[in-house]
DNA sequence: AAGAGGCCCTGATAGC
DNA sequence: TGCTATCAGGGCCTCT
């Protein structure tokens, strides 16, 4: 599900939402998630006041009152769900407000504050949560991170010498996380896309001017769909269970066979499978 | 050591 | 309708 925009979508909400704020009650009705919850895991949390909330890459990191941290990964379907007690409050959207209370929907975690109710659900249980007693410990977490693509070192200079004499292609090292940070298997595609660049392409072979298209559509991608609330494919919503909208501007993801939307391109989408993950592409302008 | 592929899970959808 | 197969936004682990 979510990409470094959709996480930053629900760290603005969260932040919004409960900074500040202090964790009265941590609930948990389903411990298995990658990594089971550990026994300790409601104890670290309660009765704590939540002084910040960052994002590195797709990771949530929920700053506490006594500088540990408890960082949040969503992997493909997790979502955070707040549910406000005053009743202008409540999201409209009626399904949403049901959902979270059905039983076996998958509401691992729920944590209760003044007023708000924070919902973890994750269907297929590839998120976790996982604690870091001071800052220092925190970073050796990320220690081999690639840097986001907004960094300044996420630059042409940077890509040409990490390619160099690798032989992988160019789409699966957008996805690799210690080269860079954030980009998922949809922004991937897009990235390419709007590059003109073919994703079966080993790396090492693309030119300067390419590399800077790579840095600048990369940004660009990730930017504008932050500003439209996230893509939303099958269930990411965010945490008050609106969709997000960027979805609308894919150019090449999910459009299997379907035209080229350049101007002045006939060529048509093709889906490919790389590594196991599929890849969009256009026939024409992304020849290899 | 780099890179490919299996695997962890559930749910939605397509095809028969 | 109901079965089975396939696929899904991630990333850890193992094998070569």
């Amino acid at each position: 599900m979510p990409e470094l925009p959709e996480v930053e979508i629900v760290r603005q909400s969260l932040l919004k939402n409960i900074k500040g704020k202090k964790i009265n009650k941590v609930l948990v009705r389903n411990r298995n998630l990658r990594f089971k919850l550990e026994a300790s895991f409601e104890k670290k949390l309660k009765n704590k006041f939540i002084s910040n909330i960052k994002r590195f890459s797709k990771y949530l990191i929920i700053e506490l009152e006594n500088k540990s941290f408890c960082i949040v990964h969503l992997g493909m379907s997790g979502t955070i769900h707040i549910i406000k007690n005053k009743k202008k409050d409540l999201p409209t959207n009626a399904s949403f407000y049901n959902s979270p209370n059905l039983p076996k929907n998958h509401n691992h975690v729920e944590f209760y504050f003044k007023n708000i109710k924070l919902i973890y659900n994750d269907p297929r249980r590839f998120g976790y949560f996982q604690f870091f007693s001071d800052f220092n410990n925190l970073k050796k977490k990320f220690k081999s991170y690639g840097p986001e693509p907004f960094n300044k070192k996420f630059n042409s200079k940077y890509l040409i010498s990490y390619f160099r004499k690798k032989d992988k292609n160019i789409k699966n090292f957008l996805l690799d996380q210690n080269f860079v940070s954030g980009i998922g298997n949809i922004y991937a595609s897009e990235i390419l896309y709007l590059s003109k660049i073919n994703p079966l392409l080993p790396a090492k072979y693309l030119k300067k001017n390419q590399c800077k298209d790579i840095v600048i559509n990369s940004r660009k991608i990730l930017q504008n769909a932050i500003r439209k609330g996230g893509s939303t494919i099958r269930d990411f919503k965010n945490t008050k269970g609106d969709q997000g909208n960027f979805q609308k501007e894919f150019k090449v993801y999910g459009r299997d066979k379907q035209k080229c939307k350049r101007f002045s391109c006939s060529g048509t989408i093709n889906k490919i499978t790389q590594s196991n993950r599929s890849t969009f592409l256009c026939e024409i302008c992304q020849k290899y």
